[in-house]
DNA sequence: GCCCTCGTGGTTTTT
DNA sequence: CCACGAGGGC
């Protein structure tokens, strides 16, 4: 496999796409590369620059994967690489598990065991574990998860006699994520950030968790990647194996990087500088995370004599669809630039409709599914793509009204829920009694008597001994220093887990993990809880006790557990997928709905406030990534009244609408009870003979009478209430470009709103004013939503 | 030690 | 409006 001299894919090589006689007659000398035949000249050539550091920005529905894929299976093919040199890095286990899939189908079994490939985070605890004591650990170092991390972070805030109310857990752990995620250790926090958490003690408190995490010999997600760096850097002859190790490196998603990862990244692409990194920069939406757009813009800059290939031929969308995400992203300034193109139709154009509120754009949209479900298009290539989870709701309830099957992805993952995570720390303290922090998580789940006072005695007492808490349970026992009734009850704890212990080194551990479960009475808890989620929990419990069979032992088990925490997704059922946009990365469907394009809700508010311009870049490219899911069909809503935390808003449509291109949208009339003529929906014929046959419409138009009656500040005798409320203005150009013409009122004007009230003009843009109304305070409407008054 | 009421605050999320 | 956490009453 090794044996090809190097030289006949060299320079030359480089040429065959070109098709020079020679490098076609070389080409000719190794068997025909099935594998490549298929892609196009830039997937070919990011496939075939197997040398030096090479950047290959491939916009959506490129092929990226696919280029990532062939070029570890040509690697391979080629003899430039056997599986193990070769380092591939991803951000999901997800991805990681598709690519080893699709390198399996590629090359056959040679490609199945790469044992470098994998998320940044399984391989950075890789190579932790086996130079553990070189950072101060133990091999069989723990991995917390965020709820361990937050438990650990409240008692060093406790410790450091700060107050836990002003400085929050949760404010300290993201502000050390944060410093984590830019590769900065306790000593290397710029003193002015660290002195501004509680009142200067914010590197004290960064010193004294990581202290305690050394203690408990474990490390936060964070650390799997800091802790690399410190070893490289403290080790440079453990870095040199490594750098010499991976012939080749490949970074799928490089535009999700934070700083860490990049640093990570560069330290080891410093060997053989064979460094391919896949990513678009205009799908750079996790910047609130840490994630470094700059890493990619700075590629070329960073690997001196980069190739840059772009993938721009768009497999997956079809024109106007393209056009329109491509229209709003070129409103970005600081990307690369790509132009996505297709060879596919134009196609339908992108629709943009308004809706009076959101309860009526969950309805227009759940009947637009139910209309594409008669024409026989299959639910599951349907999309609707929210930009908060606070939107599903109504989306949901309306589905759920309908019947309509859907599934939410991305939502409680399965190894977050309350009932695994306590099985789960059940089996930890009985894997590892020194496990603290998952000890203090059940020692009173089942509800056994044992409280925050015993557990401050045990603590008070395993911190004087520095023992762990399941030892100075034991002890305390031997001791009168407990109350009879707690001390009997902690005996049988502390000899139920000594025996469990045992029962681990005997039984298989699935069986084992059932007995824990029965014997601690936490079964128990689920069944006598008459709940409506109880069976579910209980449910869970046992799909969970049946996962660990799959893994050979108790160990391995809870390592997968605190890496791969992702839910076992029931696939096939024939549904309407909901979720958020950034859930939506990476998938695609025939159809797509995109509600809420209001701004303040998309542009997120708190995104432009907190982040100014990169943040509405940000959300311009989210909405990008919204836009390219979609095959065939895009249909964005926004709803001009919205609820917000329990009070009703008015809403403008989001400026990103006015940014799409006129030629690739269909701006849709208002549904028949919004307009006072005839609309489309009087027009096209449904399934159901005529659309106000269908359940939907009757409930829309029940729904429009009792909001007619209902909504505050309806003024009864000025008639339907739909003149003021908007129904005309909806249509048509007058949203779609709502910030043309100027409006009538000016500073200082009384006028009416139908929600709000009566109010005065404070500003005028376009026709968007802002108003001060008398009781609702400060907001932005649109003109044609207020008269004068 | 447990339960209930009141008060508060409320993007996006992987590992 | 709703979900979660803290503190007071039992």
């Amino acid at each position: 496999m090794q044996t090809l001299p190097q030289p006949a894919f060299g320079a030359p090589e480089s040429d065959s796409a070109a098709g020079s006689i020679s490098a076609r007659a070389m080409g000719a000398l190794r068997p025909a590369a099935a594998y490549l035949d298929g892609l196009n000249a830039e997937q070919r050539r990011a496939v075939e620059t197997t040398e030096g550091p090479i950047l290959v920005l491939a916009g959506a529905g490129t092929g990226k994967t696919r280029v990532l894929t062939t070029r570890i299976a040509h690697l391979i093919a080629t003899g430039r690489a056997r599986p193990y040199d070769i380092l591939a890095v991803t951000f999901t286990n997800k991805a990681a598990r598709e690519m080893k899939h699709r390198i399996g189908t590629l090359v056959g079994p040679a490609g199945e065991g790469m044992p470098w490939l994998g998320t940044f985070h399984a391989i950075g605890t890789k190579i932790l574990r086996r130079h553990a004591e070189l950072v101060g650990l133990k091999s069989d170092f723990t991995i917390l998860g965020t709820d361990d991390q937050l438990r650990l972070m409240k008692q060093v805030i406790t410790d450091q006699n700060v107050d836990e109310k002003r400085w929050p857990a949760r404010a300290l752990s993201h502000a050390i994520d944060g410093w984590k995620n830019r590769g900065l250790g306790p000593e290397q926090v710029p003193a002015g950030e660290a002195s501004a958490f509680a009142f200067g003690k914010g590197a004290a408190l960064y010193t004294a968790y990581q202290a305690r995490l050394a203690t408990l010999n474990a490390v936060d997600f964070g650390d799997l990647l800091l802790l690399c760096l410190k070893l490289w850097r403290e080790n440079p002859d453990v870095l040199a194996t490594y750098q010499s190790r991976f012939r080749y490196i490949l970074v799928d998603e490089y535009q999700d990087t934070n700083v860490a990862q990049y640093l990570w990244l560069r330290l080891l692409a410093q060997g053989h500088r064979n460094v391919a990194c896949v990513g678009d920069d205009d799908q750079s939406i996790y910047g609130w995370r840490g994630a470094e757009v700059d890493n990619i813009l700075r590629f070329e800059h960073d690997f001196p004599g980069a190739a840059v290939v772009r993938l721009e031929r768009n497999y997956r969308s079809t024109g106007h669809i393209l056009a329109a995400a491509s229209g709003l992203i070129a409103k970005n300034e600081g990307r690369l630039g790509k132009t996505l193109r297709t060879d596919d139709e134009p196609g339908e154009r992108v629709t943009v409709s308004g809706a009076w509120d959101s309860e009526e754009e969950a309805r227009l949209i759940a009947e637009a599914i139910e209309r594409l479900q008669s024409q026989k298009h299959p639910l599951s290539e349907i999309a609707v793509l929210v930009r908060i989870s606070a939107q599903m709701r109504e989306i949901e309830d309306r589905f759920v009204q309908l019947g309509l099957p859907y599934r939410v992805i991305g939502g409680p993952r399965f190894y977050e829920r309350a009932e695994i995570r306590d099985a789960l720390a059940y089996l930890r303290v009985t894997a590892n009694p020194a496990d603290d922090l998952a000890f203090e998580r059940i020692v009173n789940t089942p509800k056994r008597g044992l409280g925050d006072a015993t557990l401050q005695q045990l603590h008070t007492y395993a911190r004087a001994e520095r023992v762990p808490l399941l030892l100075a349970a034991r002890r305390l026992c031997e001791t009168d220093e407990l109350k009879p009734r707690v001390r009997s009850t902690l005996r049988a704890l502390t000899e139920s887990f000594a025996r469990w212990a045992r029962a681990v080194e005997s039984q298989p551990h699935a069986e084992v993990a059932q007995t824990i479960l029965e014997e601690s009475g936490y079964t128990e808890m689920w069944q006598k809880e008459r709940s409506a989620d109880a069976a579910g929990r209980l449910e869970n419990l046992k799909e969970f006790v049946r996962s660990m069979e799959e893994f050979p032992d108790l160990a391995g088990f809870l390592e997968h557990v605190s890496l791969v925490m992702e839910a076992s997704e029931a696939e096939g059922a024939e549904r309407v997928s909901l979720m958020t946009l950034h859930a939506a990365k990476g998938l695609e469907f025939d159809t797509v709905f995109l509600p809420g394009w209001e701004d303040g809700l998309f542009p997120n508010q708190r995104a432009l406030d907190e982040s100014g311009r990169a943040g509405l870049e940000e959300e311009r490219r989210l909405a990008h990534v919204g836009l390219t899911r979609a095959r065939k069909r895009a249909k964005l809503s926004f709803a001009v009244n919205r609820r917000i935390h329990g009070l009703w808003s008015s809403t403008i449509p989001s400026r990103f609408i006015d940014e799409l291109p006129d030629s690739a949208v269909d701006v849709v009339e208002a549904p028949a009870h919004f307009s006072a003529g005839a609309s489309r929906f009087d027009r096209n014929p449904t399934p159901f003979g005529s659309s106000y046959g269908t359940p939907g419409w009757q409930r829309a138009q029940a729904a429009t009478q009792g909001r007619d009656a209902g909504a505050p500040g309806r003024s009864g005798g000025f008639g339907s209430g739909a003149r003021s409320g908007g129904p005309r203005q909806i249509e048509g150009e007058l949203i779609a470009k709502s910030t043309g013409a100027a409006s009538a009122y000016s500073g200082g004007q009384r006028v009416f709103h139908t929600k709000f009230g009566p109010g005065t003009v404070a500003g005028v843009d376009g026709n968007k004013l802002t108003v001060d109304f008398d009781k609702a305070g400060r907001k932005m409407v649109l003109d044609s939503f207020v008269q004068p008054g």
